[in-house]
DNA sequence: AAAAAATGGATTGTTAACAATTTAATTTGA
DNA sequence: TCAAATTAAATTGTTAACAATCCATTTTTT
């Protein structure tokens, strides 16, 4: 989560890196993650790495079992899925709305320059940074629109963007989120809803 | 969380207590929690008491500063906790449809316990109490339904719950599960949601 | 030989001490 | 007197050691 801090400690480190590299798929399914082994990485003691487990827990990518640790949740089905989808549609959806009457000159730049790395990871094909980037640009008017709800919209995306077939065309997401991004900086809010929908599926 | 465990550890006690006692109103918004207070009252240390934190931190009922401990979360907004309370029907609705097919002889029977259970508490009028049954009841067809989306709903839930003003009813609160459950134990999918949207706004 | 019991290694759960940071109180300076 | 700087207390962040539990292997028992 990290709600605006100045430096992260080592816990926040943690949780984004390995985080990340659920997303971009580093894990198999039900594997087991061992607290030593992050540790020792990380050049940390166990107790910042069960820190960042636990929230990773909570955001529904990993599962716990008492005495047993945490291992990599199985994906969800496709039913599951398209609930979550709906879910997660309905929020940002919302937060659009919200946000883009009070969107500054400031945000558009900073959303300018969101767009200008998930095209660069594009480019690059590298699917955990595509992962990446595409989360932080949805995640940055969620988080304008209702700091409140930025836990609730960060467990629907991450546990929806795991296991990621559709991320294959590159060109396809560039293409969804420019349309979605200039719907923003002209403040068309109808646009933006409807190029929001056709992105996310 | 606790995700089906036998023996239920320090950290799972703390975090069921604490939430109980937020979902009761037991502590003002915006209150600071501090951890030691917590460890000496339920006599450990303060390492589970800090897990037990970073978990309800991820449900959204905490909130977490770097070096300055968790809060209790401010209350949504009218507009976020409707659309916090879409999202929830949502889900649950979907949880009731597979559910129902499913559903055996023993968990109408556990379903049932459940309403009793709540039925006693609003003739106490407990509050905190009346609280955590509601939860517990609507949690076991979700529990049932998606292992998966659990995590997700008890975090949506858990918001809504809070500060809860329509739970000063007690009869309508009754009226209103005895309803579903009814539809439940008839399989009867379409009253069954119709009795959940009433329910749950 | 098969099932049960015991063993040892690996892993998680918990603790207490220490380090780093924040917060409040106190002192200092203009 | 008021504001800035300094100190002291409170609080969180991190660590390493120890306890409890689980799991695979070996031994024992029938």
């Amino acid at each position: 989560m990290t709600i605006s801090t100045n430096r992260l400690s080592a816990r926040d480190n943690i949780c984004d890196v390995i985080r990340r590299e659920l997303i971009g798929g580093k894990f198999d399914f039900d594997q087991p993650i061992r607290e030593q082994k992050l540790a020792s990485r990380f050049g940390t003691s166990r107790g910042p790495v069960r820190d960042a487990l636990l929230r990773l827990t909570q955001e529904g990518i990993l599962v716990y079992e008492t005495n047993k640790g945490v291992r990599v949740n199985s994906p969800l089905s496709e039913e599951e899925r398209s609930v979550v989808v709906a879910m997660r549609l309905h929020l940002e959806k919302f937060c659009l709305k919200k946000f883009l009457p009070l969107a500054t000159d400031s945000d558009f730049g900073q959303i300018s320059i969101l767009l200008e790395r998930l095209t660069s990871a594009c480019d690059r094909a590298s699917l955990p940074e595509v992962a990446e980037c595409d989360l932080a640009l949805h995640r940055y008017w969620v988080a304008r629109a209702s700091p409140h709800l930025e836990s609730t919209w960060l467990g629907l995306s991450v546990r929806m963007i795991m296991k990621y077939s559709r991320l294959s065309d590159y060109d396809q997401i560039r293409e969804e989120h420019d349309r979605i991004v200039r719907a923003i900086l002209d403040r068309n809010l109808t646009h933006a809803s409807l190029s929001l929908e056709a992105n996310v599926i």
